[in-house]
DNA sequence: TAGATTGTTAATCGATTAACAATC
DNA sequence: TAGATTGTTAATCGATTAACAATC
């Protein structure tokens, strides 16, 4: 096998993950403003409502390609646009959810999803009990069809929300069917292609984080501290 | 009011926030191992099997404070038993979920949540239709009885799934309940005192993130290219 | 005009990765 | 012993923050 260069595209600037997970943020806010009518709006504005530094809401902002007046700030409107074009949020993708448990079945009722690009269109599960069900409108099919229909359907992203140790399997069947993404809300570490995309949804994880956090707050000051 | 220099406590060393997000990615590679009778394990193995640097690894374990044997590595269930204590998985704490719709039905019924140091108590929601029921042995309450049963109770941590707009004001009521720390699953940023913590879990950027790097990798290499 | 705000380049900070000595 | 692996210090890399010129 030859080792192909592949260069990264010029044009297509990489953009840090930070900034991609704070656009969806700016997004929210402009919206309430809008909403409210405001028409303009500056970077120190959104960073002290969002406890943010103004130059990195300048940064993250520009990554979308709108341009700022000086002295008056950024049309909410366009802003809301240039954040929403660049996202994708115009377009839907499809996906599919392995896994119809609670969890599968809350993003499946998830609605707004599809204003945030993903369209979700059916769910599969091992369980003969599930098959055949209806979830907001989308068919619970049997696992065993995922593959055949992801080719057909051309699904490009697969959300696995089966139990832990039915993840890896869960990833192979779509990995067979040609995904090309898969967001895990399981902890397991899925093994997969290099070309293929995860994105891991560790809610364990981001309790850890919490935890952690709260654990120092605590700590650093507690009731019986002599500082109070 | 005057300004306390609140020196960060010596002895207790900050941990990079990444460090503990991997954590539980470890714990359950590891539970895997154990599960196989596998005695010791080495952060090279760790590493190529999760896709990470193994000098991370090492870096990540150190800070559960487990020591390993060179030329042998780390026996697997003492490294189980480092990152549990480590993470506080031993001890649950108590947390209310505020917004009893189909998120909210999700985490409750997530039952493993007990193993990772979570509890769930009880949910409130706004809608009449709601109180009352139970889910999963948990009992929804009217968000009126939130702040007094939060201190009572000395409940610590709220988890806010809500629809975005509610968030604000579940939000306020969980901070007058005394809570200490908030997990947010809305889009919203939440206006909140400086001592109460906040973890984001919005999914929405998460998707971003995901849909982003999905076009990047369709986009240095797209069908149509002259390079296969 | 003066002042506020953008856009951009430079400095700082923190996390990842590399290098290497210590050790079983 | 030799080689593999740990633990730790140094170098690199990337993101955040600061500084400042351009502009309405």
């Amino acid at each position: 096998m030859t080792t192909v260069q592949v260069s990264p595209q010029p044009d297509v600037k990489h953009i840090p993950e930070p900034t991609l997970r704070r656009l969806p943020a700016y997004h929210h806010y402009l919206k309430g403003l809008a909403s409210r009518g405001r028409e303009v709006v500056s970077c120190s504005r959104i960073g002290t409502e969002l406890r943010l530094d103004p130059t990195q809401v300048r940064k993250d902002l520009a990554a979308t390609g709108i341009i700022g007046r000086p002295k008056v700030g950024y049309p909410v409107t366009d802003l809301i646009e240039s954040i929403e074009a660049f996202l994708g949020w115009k377009n839907v993708t499809d996906a599919f959810v392995v896994g119809a448990g609670s969890l599968g079945t809350a993003l499946i009722h998830h609605q707004s999803f599809n204003q945030y690009g993903l369209n979700i269109v059916a769910a599969f599960d091992k369980d003969p009990e599930k098959i055949g069900k209806t979830i907001c409108g989308k068919e619970v099919l049997a696992v065993e069809k995922l593959p055949s229909l992801a080719a057909r359907m051309h699904v490009h992203i697969g959300i696995v929300t089966t139990p832990a140790d039915a993840a890896q399997e869960a990833a192979d069947l779509l990995v067979f069917g040609g995904v090309k993404a898969i967001w895990n809300f399981t902890p397991a570490s899925l093994t997969l292609p290099e070309s293929v995309i995860v994105q891991n949804e560790d809610l364990f994880a981001s309790f850890a984080v919490l935890s952690s956090k709260l654990k120092a707050a605590l700590g650093v000051a507690p009731a019986h501290s002599n500082w109070e």
